[in-house]
DNA sequence: CTATGATGCTTCGATAACCGAAGCGCAAGG
DNA sequence: CCTTGCGCTTCGGTTATCGAAGCATCATAG
């Protein structure tokens, strides 16, 4: 299919230089990506059943962003499903205060506090 | 403009659930979204400013972003352009272990164009 | 040998998201 | 007055995503 998403050191949507955490954020920035990821840190899960997971998540999208991922190195493709390479496993580490921060945004919003520059 | 983008407690884009971790994923897995909070994170800058670090980003595109992030109570404008709420400065700092971790991908993916952040 | 069901993955027309050049209304400076 | 910069909108064209249907393959069952 040649998806071949963004790779550190190559220009990336949005970012000629080239940085790496550029190539990141347009990686990540991409629909469904972080959520795939996300669901198979929490289990390792074939194609079906990712797509089942994350909602019905359309099937020529998964393949793009398996592709993409695939390409990135971030997962690979084992006869019982999809896993995280360990620089995947990295990355959702990397990812992980995500998951406390938004519970204290949810904790927060419809309250007024905090906000000044 | 009215765009409002996702805010915990409430479905989203490919998850009914609610759970903030969800809502948090959907909005950062917009274009251009995580870029806008980095460069912020940086320097406060007015809208022309951030159209062009980010190299020249749709005007329409960062009105919408700049909404749906302003109505996230993630940022505010202010007379000198705008900021991250304390908020968004949380979501940054939870965020910036990415920065290392793309340096480490730069140096696995056999590309060595590690600049400077 | 069918047939049935599951898998990973592709196709393709429809829809939504994004792009980008142009322009608007406003405020400040010359 | 004229210009400059600002936040922001408009709108026609482009790209990304959707989703139902289908294909090839493998395993198990009849």
């Amino acid at each position: 299919m040649e998806a071949r998403g963004p790779r550190p050191g190559v220009p990336v949507r949005g970012s000629e230089s080239g940085r790496p955490v550029m190539a990141a954020l347009d990686l990540l920035g991409r629909r469904w990506t972080m959520r795939i990821l996300w669901e198979l840190s929490q289990v390792p899960a074939g194609f079906r059943e990712l797509q089942r997971r994350c909602e019905r998540m359309s099937s020529s999208v998964l393949t793009t962003r398996l592709d993409e991922l695939t390409s990135a190195r971030l997962l690979t493709l084992q006869p019982d499903g999809y896993h995280l390479t360990a620089l995947g496993r990295d990355l959702v580490k990397a990812l992980s205060p995500l998951d406390a921060w938004s519970r204290r945004w949810a904790k927060e919003t419809g309250d007024m506090t905090t906000e000044e520059s």
